[in-house]
DNA sequence: TTTCGATGTCAACGCTTGTTGGCCTACAGT
DNA sequence: ACTGTAGGCCAACAAGCGTTGACATCGAAA
């Protein structure tokens, strides 16, 4: 077996609370409002250290918006509940992980955070949807829509808070934007 | 008649040049990364000259994302064709002025550019939305929806650059989204 | 107990930023 | 021709930024 993190760090809690500093400040100011000052400062420690540890600021980000969607498997779903499941997801993900926020702050201004985004739905995004077997030809596009409508939500209610949108229930979401994800995954090519 | 601004002053050229530098800068960069300084050398300016006729970045700003959706009067179109002229409208209104880019980029991280769009779309979406009669107790709640799908849309299309949400072409857009807005508009309460 | 690398602090660097005040210049009104 | 004012430029300021290197301290291996 090849460790590449063999024994514990005596500094691994360093590193783990400048990374969970990073994602807060990220999250609620974006790349270049988040200073390694105040990160620093939040995790208790000196400005200096998160150099030591993540090498600069764009390393520090690239660490901090590491995500992983953990999408379902779309073919274990009943075909008329894809559109169901995937807002249930996408919701509970954005509520529980502040780290999606701070990535999609981030890739307004940040071409890095655009590009890392860029990856995250074409890979994990455009994978799950190709899992339940649409054509292969149409799988980008549907994966393309659903995300267009998931950051719009995720847009309107955690970054701009348009008050409408932030006072709907997860129910009220589900209800209403179900429809459309089910119909970007499953209806007929335009 | 009271003028406001009677007779045409001389730097009257200058104030458009600095404004239109602005947007492009404000679009294209966010509102952090847009410097006074780049946004002088491009009108051809002293930065100063930014100051004395905007008073801060702040007011720069404020004035560059001055913005009208220019929403039709929606009572005039036929019901069933509501959502697709947004979607038409919208396209058009994204395309043709980068003001609405540099105000999506700035609302991510700047709490006044935040403001700025949480009005924009109360006021203006709401108003034509409301224009159309629906029932009053689902206004706020219909605009919210179709300004989650368009933001999201304007997101994956202008700002990350999603590759197959870039690769559609407006009638694409058209075809698929058209009908998420119709439904947003005029379908059943959830 | 000595040693040595890992952990952490401190002070400073060079740079960019928004912003300011002083100074020059050109033009309109007399 | 004279003058006052608006338009414009230049140099500089203070503040904040990411980043660096020198120095202290701790803890485990020898």
């Amino acid at each position: 077996m090849t460790d590449t993190a063999p024994r514990a760090r005596r500094s691994d809690a360093t590193r783990a609370a400048i990374l969970r500093a990073a994602r807060e400040r990220f999250a609620a100011d974006g790349y270049e409002r988040a200073t390694i000052r105040a990160i620093a400062a939040d995790a208790h420690i000196d400005p200096s250290m998160v150099m030591r540890y993540y090498g600069s600021k764009e390393g520090l980000f690239a660490a901090a918006a590491e995500f992983d969607l953990r999408l379902p498997d779309l073919a274990a779903v009943p075909p008329d509940r894809l559109g169901e499941t995937l807002v249930r997801h996408f919701l509970a993900r954005w509520e529980g992980d502040e780290t999606l926020a701070a990535l999609l702050r981030a890739a307004s201004t940040n071409p890095g955070a655009a590009e890392r985004m860029r990856l995250l739905f074409a890979d994990q995004l455009a994978a799950a949807v190709a899992g339940f077997g649409t054509d292969p030809a149409t799988t980008a596009r549907r994966a393309g829509l659903v995300a267009s409508q998931t950051l719009g939500l995720a847009f309107t209610r955690y970054i701009v808070r348009l008050p409408p949108v932030v006072e709907m229930t997860p129910e009220d979401v589900v209800a209403w934007v179900a429809p459309t994800l089910q119909r970007y995954l499953t209806g007929r090519p335009a």
